[in-house]
DNA sequence: ATGAAAGCGCTAACAG
DNA sequence: CTGTTAGCGCTTTCAT
């Protein structure tokens, strides 16, 4: 349908290459015939097939991403952010969803190496050495975030473990008596980040060894409502060190039936820093993720690898990039 | 790098045509042959190129799709459902961002035109004959969501005009002397998806006029938190009805400082229902622009048109559909 | 400065 | 049941 270098040829009495070149812009061409081609090109609405395109050079100027869910606030912020970044360097983006299904996301990956993304940046519920090789056999400069998948794969993240740890100390110093970690159940197969909720579980662990007046209390289960319920009902002064923003907010809504309120009745702290929190009292204490600076430097990460990658087949090594997390003090601890 | 179907007639001594065909179980073929193969493809890790596929077949198994921005709430719920559906299909997705701004928008169809994707959901900035005809150049079946470009562009979305009216509607019928509209300003170029506020305000205005007794007052700035403020401060029963969850969100925020509240010091309503509304108190009385509704119907009617389009190069005239919006009741009217 | 020809990897019409 | 051949639209040597 559509008109191609060929029929131009034709209308232009010259060969292909002359189009080509004069589309290019490369190579000895005489200004004139440039001229004409690109006039005639102009009138018939001339455009490249960028299929064609791709398959000839081997190269599509496309990236691609694979995340978990585009309704989650923190992967909105982040495909905004790397399309804006991809846009601005001429490239265009191809963002996929794996819903928290490890066959979905292989799926995914798959297709876009197949559509020869000359890049992906990816946030995978996938981990270990045989993930690893999979990933390396796409043949693709791959950056993954939020997760680190395996020793080799070019990372970018902030410390979860690090960030909750200052979550707990904060809450250790407000003279809490008792510190509980809300988390989702970590074992069963649910639509969610896990690596990061158990990284953080590791984080609250950490830090709570430090504290010996204090035991280690932790909620994983969805029924926390009633469990941060019962707990709160013992009486003690309580801080809920939440995994989410999400699960903190569901408490403190939960709690207000019962007229308890942050921080007089309890203490709570959030992750993440979504954006609802802008609009919901009292303020939620919480720990920002630097999702920008996260899928920035993965961008940048990304680039790299893909103008260097062209004459070595290597993945730059094992870049890792951890970002510095952020405690944001709200009125809630 | 990748091993191909040449490589494969190679492997196991036979043509490339046997090889497509075991591979795609299409035509006659041996069996043993055909495990043969499959099992060597299968040693090898043979993957198909689509980029070759879709320029042999003139058909990708992937819909395009434009839409303003990613972090929007609304889009981020139609994006995901359109995605779930497509894939069910056997479809891929190619999410594209246009910001607000026209010229993306259009640089963005090209692309997608360009890949061959095989149709089109967009949502829109731009409108009228001229962007018709440019929709058309695609050549590919597009539906559009939200906003109506023009006759015979096939169009999902909401009465925008109708669900204002019933906000109207109720304010009036609850008594408030004043009702106000709120909405960003239409004029500049914002990064908003300026149709449906033009709508809303239209339907306003229409509702209006069934209220002798109420005199149309509407804010159009950005500074409308000062002016809901100077109006409240006039002291008469007031209804603001908001374009926007957000809007009605930052209203109520900011009135806490006034310490004046909904439903007893002014009535408010929103606009989308947003799903940062479930934490947030007292809840706001809004409509649901039933958005998952809107995009399986914009799907539905996609691949309606791609699997009609093959022999006809024609649109399937001018299909419109208008879902009914839903008004939810909360505590703020 | 221009053209001929081969190739990217897959599909499809037509023979045998 | 299998192979030959041509072609999708663009790029890229290598001649002329």
């Amino acid at each position: 349908m559509a008109i191609t270098t060929k029929d131009l040829a034709q209308l232009c009495g010259v060969s292909r290459t002359t189009i080509h070149r004069a589309l290019n812009g490369t190579g000895r061409i005489k200004p004139e015939t440039k001229e004409m081609i690109l006039q005639v090109a102009k009138e018939h609405g001339y455009r490249p097939d960028l299929l064609a395109t791709g398959l000839a050079k081997g190269q599509t100027y496309n990236i691609g991403v694979v995340v978990l869910d585009v309704k989650n606030r923190y992967f909105a912020q982040m495909l905004s952010t790397i399309s804006t970044e991809a846009y601005a360097r001429g490239y265009g983006v191809n963002i996929t969803l794996h819903g928290g299904d490890a066959g979905t996301e292989r799926e995914q990956l798959t297709r876009l190496a197949d559509y020869r993304v000359d890049g992906i940046i990816l946030s995978s519920v996938n981990e270990g050495e045989a993930y690893r090789t999979f990933l390396e056999s796409l043949h693709r400069p791959i950056v993954s975030v939020d997760n680190r998948i395996a020793d080799g794969i070019p990372f970018v993240g902030i410390d979860q473990r690090a960030a909750v740890r200052e979550a707990v100390q904060r809450a250790a110093e407000k003279g809490y008596e008792r510190i509980v970690f809300v988390c989702p159940p970590l074992d069963t197969k649910n639509r969610q980040n896990l690596y990061v909720h158990k990284e953080r579980l590791l984080g609250y662990e950490e830090e709570m060894k430090r504290y010996p007046a204090l035991r280690p209390e932790c909620i994983l289960s969805w029924d926390y409502l009633q469990k941060v319920d019962a707990i709160l009902k013992e009486g003690k002064r309580t801080a809920f060190v939440c995994t989410a923003d999400e699960y903190a907010l569901e408490i403190m809504k939960d709690q207000k039936r019962a007229k308890r309120k942050a921080p007089v009745d309890y203490g709570i702290t959030g992750f993440d820093n979504i954006d609802t929190l802008a609009y919901v009292t009292p303020q939620l204490s919480t720990i920002s993720n630097v999702v920008d600076e996260v899928a920035k430097s993965a961008v940048e990460m990304l680039f790299a690898m893909i103008d260097a990658e062209p004459e070595v087949e290597q993945m730059t090594g094992d870049s890792q990039r951890i970002l510095p997390h952020r405690y944001l003090e709200g009125e809630t601890l």
